[in-house]
DNA sequence: TCATTGGTATGACAAATATCATTTATTTTT
DNA sequence: AAAAATAAATGATATTTGTCATACCAATGA
């Protein structure tokens, strides 16, 4: 099995910070999964035991509310962590974890986190910078979720997850979701969802190729994102 | 001005792991202050330079949206802590915090913590359980707000109301907000927010008396909160 | 005491969004 | 290739929620 030291991965997240003994130790106890597209790596409520860091792939963090909707709370990709929330205020798993496509993934057990915690401020901080900055990410998202109507929703919605997986060589985000997934993402209704994408296609704003999402007026979204 | 060591509010917060010559340090470095209803704490988007502890009194932390709309997204009380996210990931403060009573609060340097965080190991998980919590509490709010409709939320504000300030001695929720500050919170229109209490009241769930609100149907308002 | 102000309440209406039904595309299976 | 299943699209309609107008009430200060 590959070696955490040598991981490309490790230089883009807070494991960037550690010593080449814990990194030793790491790779010494960690394994290795792959989960297939569609498939749980984390489901909300089950205890965790450890820290999985993603290798390639992308997944959509989700939450079940009481109706039975799901929720999608957030998008992760390679390089992202996940599960040191839980491990850190020794909680349950508070969100579900279902790949968008296959992924490698590593699994580090807990005990290695927590030590490495204590011995290691930088790293420390860093995980804490980590959480904090999902933190302020959330209450952002309260706020959006609560004052925005659905169509600025969408659009904010479409330029972050261009933001965060970027384009592909056509110009497209470079993720692939059902109009389901990105009005469980937006809080909506599925057809409104279509409707309002129909929508943004006719106004030029975006194109729609085979299932993916290309923006074309990315200033006009940010308008529409602020209720211009 | 007294002493860290001797204050009873640490004994409910993170600084409770502190020993006693980090709780010297924080002492001689600590400045009190106080805030008078309506007036901030903190505003969103100012740096931020310490950690404040709540020694008594009641606050909202709020966000202004792009729309000019302020979401209140979470109230804090005696012996809560703020800044703490601001600090460790060196970002601006997120939050405005406004007093909805006068307050009496401590200040402490940036300084102190983040050495007491790298020293104590014990005080730093602490920091990070808090920090870990609140974002498992925003994530559920985030799916709250988008899947729920407002009477759900309404419901909800008001059970989880009670269980942040308790009732005084006539059973009413022991804050005063305006009804502003509930549609706000639920992100509502305050007509409808109003209309909203109304029909609670004359369903029997709830009792308005004076500026207070007296939940009479804890299980109703459960219920309702669930969507039944 | 009266007048002013800010908060609360309510009706009428408009806009946003959800739901249901149906059709059309697309993908998967046989 | 045909059939079946799933996803996307669209229309019609119902429901929820927001907005605007107005009235009411209670606290405050001249």
């Amino acid at each position: 099995m590959s070696k955490c030291g040598q991981c490309i991965i490790k230089r883009f997240n807070a494991l960037k910070s550690l010593t080449s003994e814990e990194l030793e130790k790491f790779s010494d106890h960690k394994t290795s999964l792959f989960i297939k597209k569609g498939e749980n790596l984390m489901t909300e409520g089950n205890p965790i035991n450890g820290l999985y860091c993603i290798r390639d792939g992308k997944a959509k963090l989700t939450k079940l509310s009481t109706n039975g909707k799901e929720q999608i709370i957030k998008f992760v990709k390679g390089g992202d962590i996940l599960g040191q929330r839980s491990i850190l205020s020794d909680e349950p798993v508070g969100l579900n974890t279902t790949a968008l496509e296959d992924m490698h993934v590593c699994f580090i057990p807990k005990q290695d986190i927590l030590e490495t915690i204590k011995e290691n401020g930088q790293f420390s901080l860093n995980i804490m910078k980590i959480i904090s900055h999902q933190l302020n990410q959330a209450n952002t998202m309260i706020s959006q979720m609560a004052q925005k109507p659905v169509k600025e929703r969408l659009a904010e919605t479409l330029l972050s997850l261009e933001e965060i997986f970027g384009v592909d060589n056509e110009g497209c985000i470079d993720v692939v979701l059902t109009r389901e997934e990105i009005a469980n993402t937006i809080g909506t209704a599925t057809e409104s969802a279509i409707r309002l994408l129909s929508n943004l296609k006719k106004d030029g704003m975006i194109d729609l190729i085979n299932k993916k999402i290309k923006i074309s007026d990315k200033n006009g979204l940010k308008n529409m994102s602020e209720g211009y």
